[in-house]
This record gives structure tokens, sequence and C-alpha cells, in this order.
DNA sequence: GCTTGTTAGTTACAAAAACAACCATTACCA
DNA sequence: TGGTAATGGTTGTTTTTGTAACTAACAAGC
């Protein structure tokens, strides 16, 4: 009996094929905040929290969005500068600081959203509307988004 | 009429839930090849196409993995200081390099694909095996991996 | 056969990420 | 109330990545 080498199949594998999904889309998307914006990923994550869940703290980004303070401290300070974010240190716990889009901020935000919803669309377009939430269903859960988020 | 600005959904959001998925699923496995063969994302993935596919040029990983040359170049490097791969230049054409894996690497495949199985087997339970058929065709098809792959 | 162009792969340098150590402030608690 | 731990956030250093320029070998046209 052969050993069975040849059953496994790279291209079928879920985390690989995630990220070749997940690459392929935000590699498509970056265009737009990086052209036009000079954006990193980092950033406009960070622009698009202020933007669609108001004003937040530094770690209440870190929790939702899942990433590394430090790549928040350096994102804000770049939207900062650009006079995108303002911040504003607590008065009950001086440690925090709020975060809050500028108006110059909420129209980046907005002009991106509209090419978010633009390329999202595309995407979506490519299968039935049933589908589409199955598949936001398991990536919520493989992402382990389904209770926090 | 409102501007309907709280429509938008981040957490919906496709290019966002693909990458919160891919980068759960891939810091979960990294720790497969990471913390027992030191290895990086790139050098377990040209490692895999060598052990699935057998001997590739590094030009053919380039295609078929979709990671840029330099990037192929200094993984190869790696793996073959470790003597998980060797290098032999083809007579026909002196540029091109034939990869493939020592018995070491051959090992190391073996050891993590039985991971990699596991893993991806843990995954999958989380669903019915027809949402999984789904799920990996419509990955397959937001990766641009239809036809060529 | 000699210019021009292309392909395989490497190297050098700049940008970004990961990781650890670090203030400052607040919480715990004996 | 004073010492220890925890929290919010920043800074510094090392790895890793991205980008461009490079060498070497081949291909094509003339």
């Amino acid at each position: 009996m052969p050993k069975k080498d040849s059953e496994f199949a790279l291209q079928d594998f879920l985390p690989y094929l995630l990220n070749q999904a997940a690459e392929e889309s935000s590699l498509a998307f970056q265009k737009a905040y990086k052209n036009r914006y000079g954006m990193l990923r980092t950033e406009w994550r960070v622009l698009f929290h202020l933007g669609t869940y108001g004003q937040m703290t530094a770690t209440g980004i870190c929790d939702k969005a899942r990433i590394h303070k430090t790549k928040i401290s350096r994102a804000v300070q770049k939207l900062s500068e650009r006079r995108f974010v303002v911040r504003a240190r607590s008065d009950e716990d001086r440690r925090v600081e709020y975060l809050k889009l500028t108006p110059a901020g909420e129209a980046a935000y907005r002009d991106l959203r509209t090419e978010a919803e633009d390329y999202d669309a595309r995407l979506r377009g490519q299968f039935t509307s049933g589908e589409v939430a199955l598949l936001r269903m398991m990536l919520k859960r493989l992402a382990g988004l389904d209770a926090a988020g």
C-alpha cells in the first residue's frame, strides 16, 4: 500500500486560499487609498473605524480591528499630521486619548467609502446574494468575529 | 432626506473580512512552521510547492503562488542554507535553476503537511461539506484562480 | 555577428512591520 | 498610604517586505 503522498491539495488548503483571496482583493482596493491619499493599510483602517463608529480610543480600535497598538499609534500619528484626525485627552483618565475625524478626515472617509462600496458591489456581483451571505457568515466565524467584533 | 451615512458596514466589507479571516487562520497555522522549523511564511509556501508539485523553478513558484521573485529568491536561499532544498542549473538554459527538496526537506514537508491537514480539518469541521465546497469556489474566484492556478 | 530586447535570478536600498522596552497614569490591596 | 501590578500609549531596534536596479544567459532581427 503506497503512502498517500499526493492527497494534500495546497490549492484547497483554507489558510492558503484565504490569503490568496484576501491579498488579491486588498491589493485592488489599495489603489484607492494609496494613490489618492498616500495612505497605508493601517491608516485607512483607522480612518474607516473612526468614520463608521465615530469617536474611539486607540485601544478601542486595537480591539475592534485586531491590530497591534504600535501600528495604530503610528497610523494615528500620520493621520493627525495630515489633519484627518484630532486627539483629545480624557479628563477622567489622563492616559486615554479620544480620536475623531476632522472635516477633512470626514471628506476623505466619505470619498473612500464610496470607492469601497463600489468595489464591494463589484466583488459581490460575481455571486448570488445567498452565496454572499453565507460567505460573510463563514468568514466571520473563521475570523473569530462571531460574538465580539 | 438625510445622507445615508451609516449604511456602510465595515465588518461586512469583503476585503476587510477576508483579511481578518486570512490573518486569523494564518497566525494559528504559523505556529507550526515557525516554532518547529523557524520558517517564514514564504518559506513554508516554497516548501509546500516543492513538496506537493515536485521539482520546480523559482519562476514556476512565483507564477503558481503569486509571490514576487525577490521573496522567492530569499526564501530559497534560506531553505538551501538549511539543506531543505537543492538547486541544480539547467543544461538547456543556464539561467534557470531547478529546485527540489532534500530528504530532510521532504521530512519537514511531510511533518508540516500533517499539521496542515489537521488544522484544515479543524477549520472545515465548523461547516458542512457543501458550505466548504462553496467557500473554496468563492475564494478561488475572488483570488482570480479560476482557470490558471 | 552584432545590436536590441527578454527572461531567470540576485542584490541594494528604502519602506513597513514585529517585537521589546519604555513613560505616565490609574487600579489594586495589604 | 505606599508598594506592586495593570493599562494607555509611545519610542527604539531589529526583521521582513517592497521597489528598483543589476548580472548573466538567451532570443530575434537584420
